[in-house]
RNA sequence: GCCCCCGUAGCCAAGGCCGGCAAGGCAGCGGACUUUUAAUCCGAAGACCGUGGGUUCGAAUCCCACCGGGGGCACCA
């Protein structure tokens, strides 16, 4: 009759795992259904008594036992052939075993791809995360952490963008070949175009173009999209991540926190069920709304005292933080401002410390070349991090729109760059044009969707929400 | 770029300090078994011990270099 090594070109499953445990779970031990349905998956596990065999079914939804009598499922020797890895598909009739597991009683079958290669151990799985990363196929087969991340980061992304429609956020797509990598303080990747014969970078961030957008008059818009940095990878960085930067117009800063506290609890609750995730075994909570405290008070706090937050690099306060500085061993410069030396000691010994989510406000200007001034207080920008977890999540400004002071920024960022700082911005003409037709009072805000991930799905290793992370090439073809 | 740790069969792994025939399990192969759940039982097999050098009568084990991975530092508005 049919030879059941051929492979069918098409298959029509009539059930998932899951769905037949939803409708059928209530089934007594070694009770029949009386009902039919057809399944397909992978062969996970096999367990034969002779003149009967049982197998574990894994598909996209769950586990289902494949119970296949010698006396019901036809060509039977070979279904007990089956190797683990296959894939099969399988019709019959939905029934209980005696010990009460759900199953598909085999009265038809298909092998729908051979597995040539042998799966790891059924119990231990992969232990090696150099062939978790490279054979990642096989990976979601056996690791259940891997499958669970993939689902959360998809719930997770779709909440996001179901929260910003609401909002009536327009999602567009910019460049990702930047003739000047802007936006953003990295190294970028350099490439080529051949016919056009000039170089183009890989964007460092999308900022730039999105706020020509709002000159254009699109009012909210957002990008959900792949950046790329050429710098060093750890647990937290990866050379190509993703990140949603969003602006809008007639907001400030302030709106961009409760935007960005409503949209996290949002998209925690819809990709894990809750706005309370454990992270490192402890709880964070992500519900609205967060904490929101300047730099200088979040500083003073961890250090045990008051600390200014603005002053010349020649000031009194400078000489204040330097002391402070040097106590707890985080190297400055000579010609740093107050606000300057401020931040280096948040970032160096306060960020990290920092565990429920808290919007840590007022950044000194240096730092901060796209940001607005702050309204009340000199050498301050109006621009948040918000942190949980001891993690930078999210990085927002009320966003600078005065071209003239653009340009002076601009050329401050120049003047680095001459001396020595390769990540220093520089000038991008088109885009102070554009700030000269008059880009409005805009918020604007950037999330690092990679690190979201990881809190809601407890990942320790930003690989773990990221399906293929950037590996060194394989020198071989591989084994056996 | 620098420092530390790891690499043993398709997979999980013992052995490494203190050099002496490379354990065990899963998968695969052959056999038994009609209600299993990591099925069980019997049998046979499977290893350039990451690669290349060195020390030694003898190296998975000690030393050096390299490759790959992980962690830390630097870098990361």
């Amino acid at each position: 009759m049919t030879d059941r090594r051929d492979i069918p070109y098409r298959f029509e499953p009539t059930a998932t795992a899951a769905e037949l445990h939803g409708v059928y779970g209530d089934l007594a031990a070694g009770q029949e259904s009386g009902v039919g349905a057809t399944v397909a998956g992978r062969l996970m596990l096999r367990r034969i008594q002779g003149k009967l065999c049982f197998g574990t079914l894994d598909d996209a939804s769950g586990r289902i036992q494949l119970f296949a009598p010698a006396s019901v499922t036809p060509d039977y020797d070979c279904f007990c052939g089956l190797s683990i890895g296959d894939w099969v598909g399988a019709t019959g009739e939905v029934m209980k075993t005696r010990r009460g597991e759900l199953s598909v009683k085999v009265e038809d079958w298909r092998l729908l791809a051979e597995a040539r290669r042998r799966f790891p151990d059924k119990w231990h799985g992969l232990a090696d995360t150099d062939t978790r990363y490279r054979r990642r196929y096989v990976d979601l087969w056996v690791t259940p952490e891997a499958r669970r991340a993939v689902a959360i980061r998809s719930a997770m992304v779709a909440a996001i963008r179901a929260e910003l429609a609401r909002r009536g956020f327009v999602e567009v797509e910019t460049p990702m070949l930047h003739p000047i990598a802007g936006g953003a303080a990295a190294r970028p990747f350099v490439t080529h175009h051949n016919s056009l014969d000039c170089d183009f970078y890989l964007r460092i961030a999308p900022e730039l173009y999105l706020k020509r957008l709002i000159v254009g008059g699109l009012t909210r818009v957002f990008e959900l999209g792949r950046i790329f940095r050429n710098e060093g990878l750890s647990p937290r960085h990866s050379p190509e991540f993703t990140m949603l930067e969003l602006y809008e117009a007639y907001a400030d800063y302030t709106d961009m926190m409760t935007l960005t506290e409503e949209v996290v609890a949002a998209a925690a609750t819809a990709a894990t069920g809750a706005a309370e995730v454990p992270v490192g075994g402890r709880t964070l909570d992500l519900a609205a709304p967060w904490r929101r405290a300047t730099m200088a008070e979040v500083v003073s706090e961890h250090l045990g005292l008051e600390l200014p937050a603005t002053g010349g690099p020649a000031s009194r306060a400078a000489a204040e933080l330097r002391t402070e500085a040097d106590r707890h061993d985080v190297a400055t410069e000579a010609g740093w401002s107050a606000g300057r030396i401020l931040a280096e000691i948040y970032e160096r010994r306060v960020e990290g410390e920092l565990w429920d989510p808290v919007f840590v406000c007022d950044f000194p200007v240096e730092v901060s070349p796209l940001a607005r001034r702050h309204r009340s207080i000199d050498g301050l920008v109006e621009r948040f991090e918000a942190v949980a977890a001891g993690r930078e999540l999210a990085n927002a400004f009320s966003e600078l729109a005065d071209p003239d002071d653009q340009r002076s920024r601009f050329a401050a960022q120049e003047s680095r760059r001459r001396s020595g700082d390769g990540e220093a911005m520089r000038t991008d003409e088109d885009y102070l044009r554009a700030l000269e037709y008059g880009l409005p009072p805009t918020g604007g805000l950037g999330l690092g969707i990679d690190r979201l991930a990881m809190l809601l799905c407890g990942a320790e290793t930003i690989r773990d929400v990221v399906l293929f992370p950037t590996l060194r090439p394989e020198a071989g073809s591989g084994e056996s």
